[in-house]
DNA sequence: CCTTGCCTTGACGTCGGCGTCAAGCCGTAC
DNA sequence: GTACGGCTTGACGCCGACGTCAAGGCAAGG
């Protein structure tokens, strides 16, 4: 299939696939007009790109998963890189999760503080 | 003072002040020279703006705040513009947190599937 | 006098992941 | 013939919050 087509399968577009294999990330044979051609193991790097991003994973965190694809593995996962990835996101999503939690409740506070109801909690506010 | 101290004081640079002030967020007075000069006032507006930007707000969603301070409230949450931009930002953590904690336990459920031992466990791994 | 240091404005660079436009080739339908 | 649709490469645009470089002014110190 061409590259119209395969944008098309899976929602995406032609120049996100240009820019793919500008990263060396989906090269693509060519037909005899220069035309870039794709195949079912195609679609299926493609998906795993693109279920990553929509986790959050940059494209190059993505790149160990298309390399265990294209070795033969029957899931991006299946490889030590892969679960290297997955292991670091992990740690950057607790960290981050710890974070904005925290930020969530100084929020909160600084809400409920400064909001509509008179004191009538204790959470110890400096009459601010 | 003049921007340099007003930039070591507060632990940030020339180039933020300067561009602060091209969104007109932290505009200054000028010297005879043509200097920029600050007082104990900016210092304040400047805490709230980096205390702010620490929390993940972006420059604009911190102006209702300055503008408070600047209207002589003692805290720049006083006023309800700058309430309104806390309930705003309470439901969008509320949100990304929601969604980084779906992402965390998707890829843990994964590692788990594919890591070291064997299946001890009961996710219901469909040989993945 | 000359250097050093702080200031000025202006403008281009950065990062990621593309969007969008331009110019041109090719095959097919009318 | 020609219009159309899909393909090609190349290159600039975008967003946010600045970083960095360039060229120049002004004052104090040696």
């Amino acid at each position: 299939m061409r590259i119209g087509e395969l944008a098309a399968r899976t929602g995406t577009t032609t120049r996100t696939l240009r820019y793919y294999e500008s990263r060396g990330l989906l090269p693509a044979r060519r037909d005899d007009l220069g035309h870039r051609t794709y195949d079912e193991g195609d679609v299926k790097l493609l998906r795993q790109i693109r279920t990553l991003q929509d986790f959050g994973f940059d494209l190059e965190e993505t790149r160990p998963f298309v390399e265990c694809l294209r070795a033969g593995h029957p899931e991006g996962d299946s490889c030590p890189a892969s679960l290297a990835v997955y292991r670091r996101k992990l740690a950057e999503l607790d960290a981050l999760i710890g974070e904005l939690q925290a930020v969530r409740a100084t929020i909160a506070v600084r809400l409920a503080s400064t909001d509509g109801e008179p004191p009538l909690c204790e959470l110890g506010g400096q009459e601010l």
